[in-house]
DNA sequence: AAGACGAAAGTGGTTGA
DNA sequence: TCAACAACTTTCGTCTT
């Protein structure tokens, strides 16, 4: 499988001109979250829908041949990041002949020793650990592979970086893919990665302060929009929803209403709002499931945008 | 009966002396 | 190290649809 290149990704989104859920041509393009959403039924594609074969096509074995130029491509989420030898396990020599039963039991060994070598240092045996166990958080948690990509590199960082030592690789991993999606403008909240950890909130937590601070990832706190699109489409809400709460938002953030204020929170809220105004209603419950807070939270925040930004909302 | 509302007390974390 | 503090949660009774 090819790794989508970033300056390519706005590309292959334009490409797409149809959902593959709905069939629905109303696409909303949002780049900056790498996602493709559907105005009609909310599906969000993001690049993991994409299409991650090769980026040329071949109509005959000859082209294929002459095309098929590259090896694998490189990536972080591989302990060696994917650059070293690998001996196949087809008892076969490079001229594709079999390989005689003598010299079979010698290729056993030299591929056994080959794996041990592989893996050699500590380092790189602590990050084949890790790598392993964010693939298992990763996955769980629907991630995108640029996610883990960056997750990954983080995490080498902090290797280089003696942070590891003296904490479980698990936190580490779990603080890493917090940073990323924090990095993507993609967050996910504490809860969320928790869920798919053995470490506690507060852990990954403390620990991602760290991180942040002595690599100097320089995240900047996360904003409601950056919650918008995932809480709207796990709600099922339309395109006309996401417009209305975004519009919210931004009015709310020039008043400087809900500044301080836990951001999935006021996202919640504005998304209530928006789904009320354009007669999607949604229960504070459900609003308040899929944003992590609580309904009281949500009211709150309601009340507070109601009354700042002089709302009228009929029943 | 379910949802919305709001008061009051509780929780876990940050801040500043 | 401790207390004050802000944000949020839990809990519960009441009102609305």
């Amino acid at each position: 499988m090819k790794t989508v290149k970033k300056k390519d990704k706005k590309e292959i989104l334009d490409q797409i001109t149809r959902c593959p859920e709905c069939g629905s041509t109303h696409l909303v393009r949002d780049y900056e979250h790498g996602e493709l959403v559907c105005e009609d039924c909310g599906l969000v594609i993001d690049e993991t829908y994409v299409d991650q074969g090769p980026e040329w096509r071949a109509f005959d074995a000859a082209q294929r041949e002459e095309r098929e130029r590259t090896g694998a491509p490189m990536t972080y989420t591989i302990h060696d990041k994917g650059l070293s030898t690998e001996i196949s396990w087809k008892n076969r020599d490079s001229y594709g002949r079999p390989v005689p039963t003598r010299t079979r039991a010698q290729l056993y060994r030299l591929r056994k020793w080959h794996r041990r070598i592989k893996v050699s240092s500590s380092a790189d045996r602590n990050i084949a650990d890790a790598l392993q166990i964010m693939e298992r958080m990763a996955a769980n948690l629907d991630l995108p592979k640029d996610v883990r990509e960056t997750a990954a590199l983080i995490y080498r960082k902090a290797v280089r970086e003696n942070m590891v030592r003296g904490r479980s690789i698990e936190s580490v991993v779990a603080a890493t893919l917090y940073a990323a999606c924090r990095q993507l403008k993609i967050p996910r909240t504490l809860d969320e990665i928790a869920s798919v950890s053995r470490v506690s909130k507060k852990d990954i937590g403390r620990t991602y302060r760290l991180l942040s601070r002595t690599l100097g990832l320089g995240i900047s706190p996360s904003e409601p929009e950056d919650y918008i699109e995932r809480f709207c489409s796990r709600l099922r809400l339309s395109g006309e929803v996401k417009k209305k709460a975004y519009a919210i938002l931004r009015r709310a953030k020039e008043l400087g209403v809900g500044r301080g204020k836990g951001p999935t929170g006021v996202a919640a809220a504005a998304i209530y709002i928006a789904a009320l105004q354009v007669g999607e209603r949604r229960t504070q419950r459900e609003i308040a499931e899929v944003a992590g807070v609580t309904e009281v939270t949500i009211r709150n925040r309601y009340k507070e945008l109601v009354d700042k930004l002089g709302i009228e909302v009929e029943v």
